[in-house]
DNA sequence: CCTATCATGTAATCCGTTACATGATTAT
DNA sequence: ATAATCATGTAACGGATTACATGATAGG
C-alpha cells in the first residue's frame, strides 16, 4: 500500500469503478469503449495494469477468482472515492492542447505542393464530419439526459469542436494557403 | 544509420530544421516556444535526444563544436527532407482526440456537488478565454500572413476551438448538469 | 565580486504502446 | 469437429517526462 502518482488513466479507472461499483478489466474495457473511449482512448492493456497500481495505493481492492480464468474483480475503496472527488474538485492547472496530427502537418506544410495541402484538408474535413455525425447520433440517442448527466454533457463540446474543425478544414480545402 | 520509428516529435524537429536549415537543440527549443509549442508542447529535453535518433536514421547530420560548450548543430539531410514531405503528403489515419483534462473531470463528475462542477466550468471557461485572446493577438500580429502561411493558418482552428470551448464551459457554468 | 538567472545538457524513471499468447464460444 | 472470432491476459520496449547538474552572463 505504497503511494503512486495518479495519472488521468488512474482517475478514468477510478471514475468507472465508482459508477459501477466493481468490474473486471474486461468489463472496464467495454465501458470505456462505449464511453470516454470516444474522446480519450488508449489500449486495453492499460486496464489490466492500471488497477494493479491503484491497488498498491489502496485505492481499489482486488478479488481473484480461484477457478477457470481467474478473472480479477476490482472495486473502489473509500480512499479511492476520496481521491476521485478531490481530483474533480481541484482546479485545473495545465492547459489542454489541440494535438491534432493533421494540424501539425499543416503547420509544416510550407514546402508542400498546394495539391497535397488540399488533399490533407479534405481528408481531415471528412474525418471530422464523420465524427461529428457520430456524436450527434449519440446525443440524439441520449435525449434529455444531456441536460442532467455530466458524462453525456461532454458530447456538447465534442460536437462543437467537430463542427468548428469541419468548417476550418473546408475553408482550407477550398482556399488553401499559398493559393496565389 | 539504422532505421528508427518516426514520431510526431520527429517530424516536428525535421519540420523546423527544414525551415531554418540548421539549429542547435537550444535554438529548436526557442523556435518551438514561439511556434508549435502553442498547441503541441513537450519538455525541452526531447529536443536534445530526438535529433540523436534522427541522426541514427540519417535524416539529420550532427556537427559538434570542439571548444567551450561543445554545442551540437543539427542540419536536415535530403533524406530527412523526403521523409518530411512524405509525412505531410500521406493521408492521416488516426483520429484526433480532445483529451481535455477538464472534460475528463466533467465526464466523471456525476458524484460531485453542483458547486464543484460550476467552479470547474468557470476555471475552464477563463483558461480558454485567455488562450483565445492570445491566439487572436497572434493572428492580428501576423496580419495577412494567415492567408498564405500554413503555419499561421493553424491559428484559425485554434481560435475557433477556443471560442467553442468558452461557449461550452460558459453554458455549463450557468446551467450545470444536475441543476434541478 | 558575488549571486541570480539564463543557457545548455544528461540521467533515470515509468507510463503507454506494441506485440504476443492462450482459453472460451460461436458458426458452419 | 474445426475454423474463426471473441474474451482475457502478460511481456517487453521505448519515448516522454521528471529531476538533476553545470557553464555562461548580467546586474548590483
Amino acid at each position: 500500500m505504497s503511494t503512486v502518482p495518479l495519472t488521468p488513466t488512474s482517475y478514468l479507472v477510478l471514475g468507472y469503478l465508482d459508477s459501477v461499483g466493481a468490474a473486471t478489466p474486461y468489463e472496464l474495457k467495454q465501458l470505456v469503449a462505449g464511453g470516454v473511449g470516444h474522446f480519450w482512448s488508449f489500449p486495453h492493456s492499460q486496464l489490466y495494469s492500471e488497477p494493479n497500481r491503484l491497488a498498491q495505493a489502496g485505492l481499489v481492492t482486488e478479488q481473484r477468482e480461484q477457478t477457470g480464468r481467474r478473472r480479477r474483480l476490482f472495486a473502489i475503496t473509500d480512499t479511492g472515492r476520496v481521491a476521485l472527488r478531490d481530483w474533480v474538485a481541484e482546479p485545473n492547472v495545465d492547459q489542454q492542447e489541440i494535438r491534432d496530427l493533421g494540424l501539425l502537418k499543416l503547420f509544416f506544410a510550407a514546402g508542400a505542393p498546394t495539391a497535397h495541402i488540399e488533399a490533407l484538408a479534405r481528408t481531415q474535413r471528412d474525418a471530422h464530419q464523420q465524427r461529428c455525425d457520430a456524436y450527434e447520433a449519440m446525443a440524439a440517442a441520449a435525449g434529455t439526459l444531456i441536460e442532467t448527466d455530466p458524462a453525456v454533457r461532454t458530447l456538447e463540446l465534442g460536437i462543437a469542436i467537430e463542427r468548428a474543425s469541419v468548417e476550418f478544414w473546408s475553408r482550407v480545402a477550398s482556399d488553401p494557403p499559398r493559393g496565389a
